[in-house]
DNA sequence: CCGCGTTCCTAACACATGTAAATTCCGCAA
DNA sequence: TTGCGGAATTTACATGTGTTAGGAACGCGG
């Protein structure tokens, strides 16, 4: 069932049966189901579990008092929130669904208990979180440095990518389950500018968006309209890992 | 030596004896020093080793292809670059001195002997790492929402915790040995947008900037004009950790 | 099929911030 | 002291993006 996170971390490495077997009775554990625009976890709260997306979208964000707010990142099915929550006694930003999301919460005790007994899943958690802090400094140079049409292409590019790498792309398509409004948030940018800057462009042929399916007909176009280089996903380890015993194992 | 970095970490849990000389033989291994505008490590080089800031300023940062530059994040005197950088392949990102830096590289082997047998620095590191990101989000938000005054003075509420909570600041008082034009790297500003912004938080009295001297007068003022919140800091757990022991170690 | 709420889209205008170019200031080395 | 180069500052003007407001399209429940 948490096909999509063993999709992601095989990207890095080959995980045993066993392995798998593993990830799949971390994912068995206490599931739940809420629907969007309600919260996973709240800014002030006590990280008792580690959450790990198992179907829909759902992001942090972090609310001013004014009531602006910046998502800050998006989680797709196969991401995992900070596997070391449990060392800060409080949430400094909030988790919430923008799709309805099923999720399971773990618990520490069985992350350092699988942790301890696959180090090949150790290794790979590891892999994730540093992936998940690269992005997040891209988003960093994204705000900071690229006008509106580069930052929502770059945006989307990673989107795809990191959709492609759990298996939910179709083709050159996939699914933007996503208000402009929530675009908005993510980019530093209103709702109205978002929309221009889709209309531009679905202008250059860049992207195709209907409804709620996204297509990128020429996914290097894109990237290089957006600047936009996959170097932080750091998807080049695939089969790094390989020996014989390994492809016994499988 | 590494006494900020000592500092740092106990702001977050109580260190014994053992735990700082382990620390002090850490900072030991091969020591480099680099002047202004060098690097110490850049985007595409393979991370041999995790680089401990000892002296001076320095910071990631980011080139595009057409010379934009952004600055994703400082380093400070006590500062550690991802401490299981290793796990990766390659850099995604550069790491440049900014003042004169005096910097320690620690090989993969010293890091993981030295967090075997002293379990309170390992559970300081990840705090410290978990900080890291947190403040990352931080400059998320603000690049995404803040005006140009809220996001200076944000970074420079940032910035005077961080150094006071290395025992660098003096009252009030901090060193700010970086350029506009770094300011401006950083938050996503001109250098002439700095400098206007600059102007007018003295205009406000909210800052007293001569040279590279940089005064708060009133530290809750400017945090409450930058909407800025410390939580995210997570400077919460002192003395979280204490039992009897640990008295009688320090 | 209707009606209602949400999302999408467009327009006009305001304003924050960028760009380009000069000028002044300042520290430092000769 | 002088001269130099980088940094800070200022000005005038351009422009990207925000704001406000309203209408059109869409999806969903009754």
């Amino acid at each position: 069932m948490p096909r999509h996170l063993i999709s992601k971390l095989e990207q890095f490495t080959r995980l045993s049966v066993a392995d798998k077997q593993a990830l799949e009775t971390v994912a068995g554990e206490k599931r739940r189901r809420i629907g969007p625009r309600e919260d996973i976890i709240r800014e002030g709260d006590d990280p008792a579990y580690v959450n790990l997306i198992l179907e829909g979208w759902a992001c942090r964000y972090k609310q001013l008092e004014d009531g602006r707010r910046q998502i800050i990142s998006f989680f797709l099915p196969g991401d995992l929130c900070d596997t070391h929550i449990y060392v800060l006694r409080e949430m400094d930003h909030s988790i919430g669904a923008l799709t309805p999301v099923t999720f399971a919460e773990i618990s520490r005790e069985t992350l350092t208990r699988v942790t301890a007994e696959h180090s090949r899943i150790t290794q790979a958690l590891w892999w994730d979180t540093l992936v998940t802090a690269a992005i997040q400094r891209e988003w960093t140079v994204n705000l900071g440095q690229r006008s509106a049409a580069e930052r929502l292409g770059h945006l989307l590019c990673e989107l795809f990518i990191r959709l492609r790498g759990v298996g939910l792309t179709d083709g050159n398509s996939c699914v933007l389950p996503v208000t402009q409004a929530d675009l908005g948030d993510a980019m530093g940018l209103s709702n109205v500018h978002i929309n221009r800057t889709l209309q531009e462009l679905r202008g250059t042929g860049l992207i195709v968006l209907k409804g709620r399916q996204l297509t990128i007909p020429n996914l290097a176009a894109l990237q290089a309209a957006s600047l936009f280089s996959p170097n932080y996903l750091h998807l080049d380890h695939v089969g790094r890992h390989l020996d014989a015993n390994d492809l016994s194992e499988t």
